[in-house]
DNA sequence: GACTAATCCATGCAGGCGCATTTAATCAAG
DNA sequence: CTTGATTAAATGCGCCTGCATGGATTAGTC
């Protein structure tokens, strides 16, 4: 049998798709005015940055940002083109390989943050209490049903899409 | 001076993004299992159809939908092309036209409609009481600075991204 | 009416995504 | 050790998006 959404239900889901894409939209806007690369450059570079000696297989980079195998893979190539990473041999697996940051990675990274936070405070904690934001937070959480992670500060924050 | 957002603000927008994304894309598999087309096609063919006399410029759809004017084009193209809707000429602004809703079309936001309810209800409001979507709604609402549209149901609902 | 500005829509191009497939290496059995 | 299944990563293809531009028409001003 089929059940119907309550219009509660579709509202909280036009809600959710429209201002996730206005929200992103802002934010991004924010950063690319600012000069950077798409936040993706910003989630990967933090999770290799945050990774014991900075590198990490493309696999794991992969679990982290939850994105698709090939998504990964490209996105690395642009990052090594930029000379923000480089790839470097796996020796206990030769199918594999480790992605490594650079410094000019980390420095990036650490650029977009400032730019990134202010985007987010502007667009986001400007205009929700902490009170409600943590609310927020709570009534998504329960969308995910598995809520795995519970990711620290600061955020790798876009699944990108 | 810049602020910086408060851990609860950073948290709630990777909720926001990654939740949306999940969500998002779970409804978006249902469809497409079951032989639909992407979600942005049912936004337009709802629209056409609820127009008066099934018809409306592609300015109207393009602000209507949110979405930017090259994008509302090449819609209209695939629509067109599907035999979904049919450009017509505009008499008084002749640099205008009119897309106007086929049968076929009415049928397949109608056929869309059914699918696309029980994915809403399956991916959103199975996980929430009715009033915690509406509560969802209104600290979405905040985000969303101006909240021009109460959209009603069946939703327009997706931006597409 | 003539000229300039603004509006409506289409489109070429570059880049990114999703899908399916390929290549290479490891693992699991016998 | 050989075979077959599995996993890691890359890539070719088609579609979609964003950006910038172009062509056509209308509106505003004098």
């Amino acid at each position: 049998m089929k059940r119907k959404p309550s219009t509660e239900a579709t509202a909280a889901w036009i809600r959710l798709m429209r201002i996730q894409s206005r929200v992103l939209g802002a934010v991004e806007q924010d950063l690319k005015k600012a000069g950077f690369p798409p936040l993706a450059w910003y989630d990967a570079l933090l999770e290799l940055s945050r990774a014991p000696g900075g590198e990490l297989r493309p696999v794991e980079l992969e679990k982290q940002m939850l994105i698709p195998q090939y998504s990964t893979s490209r996105l690395i190539d642009r990052l090594v083109e930029e000379g923000l990473a480089a790839r470097r041999e796996c020796k206990m697996d030769k199918r594999g390989l480790f992605v490594e940051i650079t410094e000019a990675g980390r420095d990036l990274q650490k650029r977009m943050w400032s730019a990134y936070s202010t985007a987010i405070e502007r667009h986001v904690g400007s205009k929700l209490s902490d009170a409600d934001a943590a609310k927020l937070c709570g009534l998504l959480d329960r969308l995910g049903c598995s809520c795995d992670q519970a990711t620290p500060v600061p955020p790798s924050a876009v699944a990108t899409r």
